[in-house]
DNA sequence: ACGGCGGCGGAGAGCGCTCTACCACCCGCC
DNA sequence: GGCGGGTGGTAGAGCGCTCTCCGCCGCCGT
C-alpha cells in the first residue's frame, strides 16, 4: 500500500480540476460536463482514490450506520454479560431481524453496529454512542417488557424505532404483530382439526405478546364453547416448554390439542409428549408460533403461527430511515398480520 | 432537544480555558491540574457536551468499529441475500462468535459493525467500507473454502483476521482449533465406551476443518484395529445428518457408535437412529462435535467436542487489534485445543 | 542572583470533505 | 453587438476535533 491514502485534491491535480468538480462527480449531483466527468472518473481510477468517510460524515451530520441494539432490562453481573450475545443469538428469531434489516440497509450503503444493552452502563453506552454521532439512529429489540432503553432514547431526543410495543407508553415508532390474531388462527385450526381438549403454553405473562396471543386464543376457543383452557406459564426456552407441557399433562392427561406461544416451547411440547407416549399429531395436535428455523428442522415439523419477522425488521429500518431524514416527525406503529401455517404437528 | 450540539469550544467558553485543554481532559492526556480538570468537567456536565467522533476520527485516523464479516463464495443471486443472513445466524455457531468479539471489544469501546459477504459486489462493499475508514480492520467468518475475501483484503493491505485456516494460503492472521485432536478425542471416547461398529458423518470434504477431523477420527480408529471406518459426508445441517445417518444405516446396521462433526448434524443422527428403534446411547453411541446450545437443548443431550468458540473469537479481536495499532506486523495464527464434554448421548 | 528546566496551558494549523457563493463563459436574442 | 440567462467550473469557508509548538511561570542548582 502507498504510505498516504489518495485525497479529493490529489485526484483533482491529477485530473487537473478543482475539488469541488471531483466532489460533485463522486457525489453525482449537479451538471458537470460528460467529458470532465470521464476525465475525472480516469483521475480517480488511476489514483485509487476512497472517499473518507470520517471527513464526510464530519460535514455532512450524518453516517452511514445505525445501531441494532439487543436490549435486555435489570443489571445482568459482569460474568453474563458475555453470555447475553450468545443466548440471544441461540434464539433463531434474532437472525431473522438481522436479515429484514439488513436487506432494507444495504440497498441503501448503509450498515447495521450491533450493540446490547443489558446493564445500566450498557444502555449509557448506546445513548452516548449515538449522541457523539457514531450512529444515526437505533433498532431497538428488547428481550424485556421493562426495558428502560426507549424511554431513555426517547428522552435524548434520538432516532430510534422498536421492535414490538413498549410495556409502557413511549413516544417512539415500533413495528408489532397482531398477536390476538394469531392467538384466535391456532385456535381455529385446533378446533377444526377436532380437539376438544385443548390447552396452552403461554409465553412469560410480564410480555404483552404473550398476554395477546392467550388473550386472542382464549377468547376464540371460548366463542366456540370452550370457557376453560388449562394454561402453564413457559419462558419461550425450549427447556421451560418441556416443563410447562409436564405440569400440563400431569393435570390434563387427556389433552388433545396444545397451543404454545412460539416454536421453541413447541419443540419442548412436543419432546415431553412423545415421551409420555403421545404420537403427535395422532393423539395430541401441537400449534407453535413464529415460524422459525426450528419449525421446520425438527420432527414432526411444526405447524405454527408464522409472525412475518424479516418484513417487520424491514419495516422497522424503513421507519427509521424516515426518522432520520426528517420525513416523519411523529411515532408511528405498523401492525403486521399473522398467519397460520399447516405442517406436520398439527 | 437543543438546536445545535454544544461542542469543545462551547465547552472551553464556559470554563473559561482553551479548547485543547478541555480536550485534554476529555482523553484524559497529560498533566492538567485536578482544579481545572474540576471546572471542565462541571463545564460538560452543565453543557451537556459529547464529542463528536466524525471530528475525532477525522484527525486521528481510527474509528471505534470493526466490521464483523460473514462471508461466503461464489455469486448467490438476489433472491437469496436476505436469505443469507437468516441462514447464517440459524447456526448457534454465530451467537458465539458475536459473544465473544462483543466481549473484548466492548471494553475497549469498540463495537461490530455487521457485514455480510456473499456476492461479488457485497465483497467489493466491504473492501470499500474499510478503505474508505468506516472500521479500522475486519473480523471475517468464512462459510466456504474459496472465500476470496482474505486475499482481497490483504491484496488491499487491509488489518484483517480469520476464524480457521484459509483455503489458500494468505498472508492474514487466524485463530483456528486443532481439529485432528478432536477427531481423536471423539475416537477415544467411543473406544473407551467398547463400541466396535464406528462410523461417522463428516463435514464436507471441501472445507480443511472437516478433513482434518476426519483424519484425527480414523487415525485414532486405524490405531487401535479399526482400519475401515464407514463415513457419510454431510453438510453441517440437520437435514444432511438425517440424509448421512440414513445411508450409514442402511449399509451398517450394526452400527454401535457414531461421531458426527457438528452437533446440528447429531442432532439429525439421533433423530434417525430413533426412528429406526436403536436406542441413544444404549444401542448406539453419538459424540458430536462444536458444544453449541443444541448440545444441552436436545434430548439426549448431546456428548461432543467442544469448540472453544467464544474464546477464539476473543482471541480474533485481540489480534485484530494488535495489527491495528501496529503492535503486530507478520501473520500470526492462534490454535485452540478441544476438549470433550461427556453428556448422556455418548 | 541568574540561567535553566519542567510542569501547564494556549494558539493555531491542519485532517478531507461539502457546499455556498461567485465568476467565466457561450448561446441566442433584439 | 451588447445583454440576459444558462452552464460549467473555481474559490474558500467551515465542520469539530487533535496535537505540535510555544510561552509562561515557579522552582531548583550553583
Amino acid at each position: 500500500m502507498s504510505r498516504q491514502a489518495p485525497t479529493l485534491e490529489d485526484v483533482a491535480r491529477e485530473a487537473g480540476v478543482s475539488r469541488a468538480t471531483v466532489s460533485r462527480v463522486v457525489n453525482g449531483v449537479r451538471n458537470v460536463d460528460p467529458a470532465i466527468q470521464d476525465l475525472v472518473r480516469r483521475a480517480i481510477e488511476r489514483t485509487g482514490y476512497a472517499p473518507n468517510q470520517a471527513a464526510r460524515q464530519l460535514v455532512t451530520r450524518r453516517t452511514t450506520t445505525v445501531a441494532l441494539v439487543v436490549s435486555g432490562a435489570g443489571d445482568a453481573s459482569d460474568t453474563e454479560q458475555n453470555a447475553f450475545a450468545t443466548r440471544v443469538f441461540a434464539d433463531p428469531f434474532f437472525g431473522r431481524v438481522v436479515g429484514g434489516v439488513v436487506a432494507h440497509l444495504r440497498p441503501r450503503g448503509m450498515h447495521p453496529v450491533l450493540m446490547f444493552a443489558e446493564t445500566p452502563e450498557a444502555r449509557q453506552e448506546v445513548v452516548a454512542y449515538l449522541r457523539q454521532g457514531g450512529a444515526d439512529g437505533a433498532l431497538v429489540v428488547s428481550t424485556h417488557p421493562d426495558d428502560p432503553l426507549p424511554a431513555l432514547l426517547a428522552g435524548a431526543g434520538l432516532p430510534a424505532v422498536l421492535f414490538a410495543r413498549p410495556g409502557r407508553p413511549v413516544p417512539l415508532s415500533y413495528v408489532d404483530l397482531a398477536h390476538r390474531d394469531g392467538g384466535r388462527l391456532a385456535a381455529e385450526h385446533l378446533l377444526e382439526l377436532g380437539c376438544r381438549r385443548i390447552a396452552t403454553v403461554a409465553g412469560p405473562l410480564a410480555v404483552a405478546a404473550s398476554q395477546e396471543r392467550l388473550a386472542g386464543f382464549r377468547d376464540t376457543l371460548a366463542r366456540h364453547g370452550h370457557p376453560y383452557v388449562p394454561v402453564a406459564e413457559g419462558g419461550f426456552t425450549v427447556d421451560s416448554g418441556m416443563a410447562a407441557m409436564t405440569s400440563l399433562l400431569a393435570e390434563h392427561p387427556d389433552t388433545d390439542g396444545v397451543f404454545t406461544a412460539n416454536d421453541l416451547m413447541a419443540q419442548g411440547a412436543v419432546q415431553v409428549l412423545r415421551d409420555h407416549g403421545r404420537r403427535v399429531p395422532q393423539d395430541v395436535a401441537v400449534v407453535g408460533f413464529d415460524d422459525s428455523s426450528v419449525a421446520v428442522t425438527c420432527r414432526p415439523r411444526l405447524t405454527t403461527v408464522r409472525q412475518p419477522v424479516e418484513e417487520m425488521a424491514a419495516a422497522m429500518a424503513r421507519l427509521l430511515d424516515d426518522h432520520i431524514k426528517g420525513a416523519r416527525s411523529e411515532p408511528t406503529s405498523v401492525i403486521f398480520d399473522p398467519e397460520l401455517v399447516v405442517r406436520d404437528s398439527a
